[in-house]
DNA sequence: TCTATTAAGTGTAATAAGTACACTATTAAA
DNA sequence: TTTAATAGTGTACTTATTACACTTAATAGA
């Protein structure tokens, strides 16, 4: 049969919210953009949709262009399709977002893009709509990690609960009591006790745990809710 | 500037799940499509976003040329991109699922699309990935539902609370105790109780209620979970 | 080797939220 | 006036959440 005649063909580009965390605060992976418009200036790792690859397919290659990583946790956020968005020429981008174990991203790939972390709450200005992606990519972080165990990917597959109740308080921005913390971490049976400790934050050091696949994959739908003040859930 | 030279351009489509409630059971609106390849086969309402029109504005436009109605609760969903989905040309489509008053909607507008509304379990077969579309509306709905007020989209602005209970049994396919049910529903301070009475459903008549439209927007984010069983939760 | 320092690890009581459960009230129709 | 059908309501129990402080382990430095 014939192609669907009389209508506009547009550009689809995709665009990645890479998050990490550096054992303090929730980060993301910005590039200098390597062409015009906007040439040099501070943007998201993104790309045009091809031809024979699906939405998926161009986030994951995208991905890998930048931080050499494949098999992450990549999920669609949105596409955001306003006519203006792009000056250049209508473009509607689908935005994706990552989670990566930050030590996992390989520097000398991204090395040519120029590509930095930069602290959640001192993102240079974006181009485009790109600050609005991000934003919404902060909301949908939250919200999600509220109900289910997403956050485990951002840390390396040993990681102690002090590790653990950090990267909660940063996401959640908020404080929360080590004792309650545990107890419902563990309550969950996603959690496995390791021999060996991470000497590396304390004397003391704290006992290593790796997640339980069987249980992870089981529980991932119900997981908990950790947010003390559920007004804080947006979106 | 020029525009982006070597890129492909793609058509790209919106599609909508339009969700209403006959005081029974969720229902999808359906038509048979009108045009080649799949003519005459159950399908999605949908068009192609044209140049001049973000893709809310496409969605927007698609859902009233259906269903006469505008300002109704529209909410992207997903955008599926496979390569193969539309087996004429490559098509990406972003899916949009409305909540509408099911007594709102204009019969004679649809008449010209033959559209039908389906119990959700007794969806016919759709064209292309349309199944998959309507899967992921089923989850997002009660997702969302769980968490957020936005059933009461579903219903006339004045309704009494065994025509939400029934609602809410239908979405999430279970029983609830109407005691446990009424005090949950009437502690969120969303419901003003009305003088009159629904004669309808009984003898007796139950009392009308309609929505605290500032405590609404205001608690729209922390609502409630209805869930008994949260298990069930998808996405 | 003794002491000081630092973060890890642990339990209980109080409060709040959720669940289970059954009878009475109202009204229309017979 | 009796019957039938749905609306409306309260309490006891269980579970989940929150608040809160001391001890332990291990290294570093005196």
């Amino acid at each position: 049969m014939q192609k669907y005649s009389k209508q506009t063909r547009l550009l689809l580009a995709v665009d990645c919210i890479i998050f990490g965390f550096d054992g303090d605060a929730l980060k993301i992976l910005l590039i200098k953009r390597g062409f015009q418009p906007e040439k040099g200036n501070w943007s998201l790792m993104g790309g045009f949709v091809q031809v024979n690859e699906s939405l998926d397919q161009a986030s994951n290659r995208i991905l890998k262009q930048l931080t050499g990583l494949e098999g992450v946790y990549l999920e669609q956020l949105h596409t955001f399709g306003d006519t203006l968005r792009d000056p250049i020429e209508r473009t509607v981008s689908t935005a994706y977002f990552a989670l990566i174990d930050i030590h996992k991203y390989e520097t000398q790939l991204s090395n040519d893009y120029h590509a930095e972390w930069f602290h959640l709450k001192r993102v240079p200005k974006l181009i485009f709509d790109q600050q609005e992606m991000v934003e919404t990519a902060k909301r949908r972080i939250r919200y999600k990690a509220a109900l289910h165990p997403i956050l485990f990917e951002l840390l390396p597959s040993r990681f102690t609960l002090p590790q653990l109740q950090t990267l909660y308080e940063s996401v959640f921005n908020t404080t929360i009591d080590k004792r309650n913390f545990s107890k419902r971490v563990l309550a969950t049976g996603l959690l496995i006790k390791l021999a060996e400790k991470d000497k590396a934050g304390s004397k003391r050091g704290a006992y290593y745990y790796h997640l339980n696949m069987k249980n992870y994959y089981a529980k991932f739908q119900a997981f908990m809710n950790f947010i003390p003040n559920p007004d804080t859930l947006l979106l």
